[in-house]
DNA sequence: GTGAAAGCGCTAACAC
DNA sequence: GTGTTAGCGCTTTCAC
């Protein structure tokens, strides 16, 4: 049925060998030979089978994405960083969503055990510390976006306590006092605590009492922040600014404050955390603070390739810079 | 380095056959041997080598989803539903973004030729339908979301024509009779073509002449519908309603229509298309045909693999059911 | 510069 | 019920 190498040495009239070399660009080819070669791979339209390629020279050139859901544009972004970069150094990105199930992802996670593919990067994973590691000591895979405490794998990230704390320094300078803090329960999730903590630090600095009844800590679903909203207009003190730990629960506050009456941009400051595409759709634009999602994507891929390529396995944690972006949701322009 | 199904048969003292029979649960094996060799799969850790039993059994059991773009949450819910129907078949689904560049369509389409994946689905193609046909003969593809005029490839979509009709006989019914109509400058895109059609015939069957000022063509660009508004807004006799053929584009009309002071489900009816999850966080919630994502990707995703299976390939077109959505945007609740 | 042949890891037909 | 072996399509020594 399919046309192997086979058929195309026949056709050529040479040997399978010599196909192999002019279609791997080895030089010790005549240009004559070289030419039949080409002739009959055009004629009989033939393309190489890659599970015989790849079993052969034991890698397949494809690293795979796993991740908790694909509605997220900071995924899609990474994804696309990652992609990117990967064209140009002959590697393919494919992708899978786990759903947030551990055993979806350990299902998927067989496509590394397997071989059919040379990779993993976990955007966000259900793996432990300790399973991480063992699987590291076999295979190639990497943390992008969110890290795991006491991981020995390469992980890429931003610096979130520090983002954090950049985006509270702003909205203090702002002149901001009671700040409310919207974040998850959580004590694994290790980006959502760095990023309580970093907000925390900057009040601390600025001589802001910390004050618990300013906390709100739910989960990452969109209606967790009307929640949250309704929460702090219930205080009898409500904060004048309200900092969120991620995009989408920000998008929430400031729906659920439209709905009682209160306008973010004007009668209360909202901050994000992500950038994601619909921050610059929403009416207010959200004030946020950016990951580059690019630049991280390209980042982890460059770096695993390279652990795929040698036995000397780089496990650091390298962070990317953030930047704290203002928008109307903060009063800003 | 990697323990292969032979370090299996050494360890469990039988031949590699009768390791692969347990592996692939031939009944011809005594339970004594069974776990045996069950042991030993477990004390080395054996995963088995896809690309040794892929190559050999001809099949890889993956498909592959080929997309514009992943930031677009119509098709991770396409997806989404693709991959919870492929699980329950032991398929798995891959995906990967085009940008809808032709050249990074055919790039990915060697994943099929080579036999990387069994089969793909493409969510929106740059190939014409001649190439589509030629290419359905030897390899097993489908169309998702998106039909090609012309192509016999299996198809799975919503009525478009159908869906903008009942679109448009929605905004009339609440006595809407100047309605804009957003759309894209393509002879090429027979959904976005279909959808003009329908809302051309409602208008039609209602007894309203079409007004070709009220058309606006340009592209699936979020800025197009802050444009289109501003056209619209510049007719003297300004439409009171606007039909968007995606949601994206309905929703930069809402936010270009608010910096203008017009406001959505007061001052104009705004309809868009897809139901993507946006719809639901905008203020107003915006009010759309939905395509029914989870439905359409396990559908694809079922005739495709039969298709695998069988010389006798099944191409015909199928549709599924849409549903309109009335929220805020066009005055409801 | 080219061909013959071994072998990647696996399954399945064929023996016994 | 189990083992031997051919061969899936390819790359890569090793000869010549």
């Amino acid at each position: 049925m399919s046309v192997t190498i086979k058929d195309v040495a026949k056709e050529a009239g040479v040997s399978v060998a010599t196909v192999s070399r002019v279609l791997n660009g080895s030089c010790s080819v005549s240009e004559d030979t070289a030419q039949r070669v080409n002739d009959a791979v055009k004629k009989l339209r033939y393309s190489p089978n890659f599970l015989g390629r790849n079993l052969r020279k034991r890698e397949t050139n494809v690293i795979l994405v796993i991740m908790p859901t694909s509605e997220h544009s900071l995924y899609s972004k990474i994804i696309m960083g990652m992609q990117k970069y990967a064209e140009t150094v002959g590697y393919d990105i494919i992708s899978a969503v786990t759903r947030s199930a551990s055993t979806v992802e350990a299902r998927q996670m067989t496509m590394l055990f397997n071989r059919t593919v040379d990779g993993v990067v976990l955007l966000g994973t259900q793996y432990d510390a300790k399973q991480l590691n063992e699987l590291a000591e076999n295979y190639d895979i990497a943390l992008c976006c969110e890290g795991v405490e006491g991981a020995n794998v390469l992980t890429v990230a931003v610096d979130d306590e520090q983002a954090a704390y950049d985006a509270a320094d702003a909205l203090i300078k702002k002149g901001h006092k009671r700040i409310g803090f919207i974040g998850i329960k959580s004590d694994t999730a290790i980006s959502a605590i760095a990023r309580e903590n970093g907000f925390k630090r900057a009040l601390d600095e600025h001589g802001i009492k910390i004050d618990d009844t300013l906390f709100y800590r739910e989960d990452y679903e969109y209606d967790s922040g009307a929640k949250a909203m309704d929460y702090f207009a219930s205080l009898k003190d409500r904060p004048t600014a309200i900092f969120a730990i991620s995009d989408l629960l920000a998008i929430s506050v400031i729906n659920k404050a439209r709905d009682m009456g209160i306008k973010a941009g004007e009668d209360i400051a909202v901050m994000g955390f992500d950038n994601i595409t619909m921050c610059e759709m929403m009416i207010p634009k959200v004030s946020t603070v950016e990951q580059p999602c690019e630049k991280m994507g390209e980042l982890v891929i460059a770096k695993l390739i390279e652990n795929i390529h040698t036995d000397n396995k780089d496990n650091r944690y390298y962070t990317v810079k953030h930047r704290v972006i203002l928008r109307e949701s903060t009063g800003d322009k």
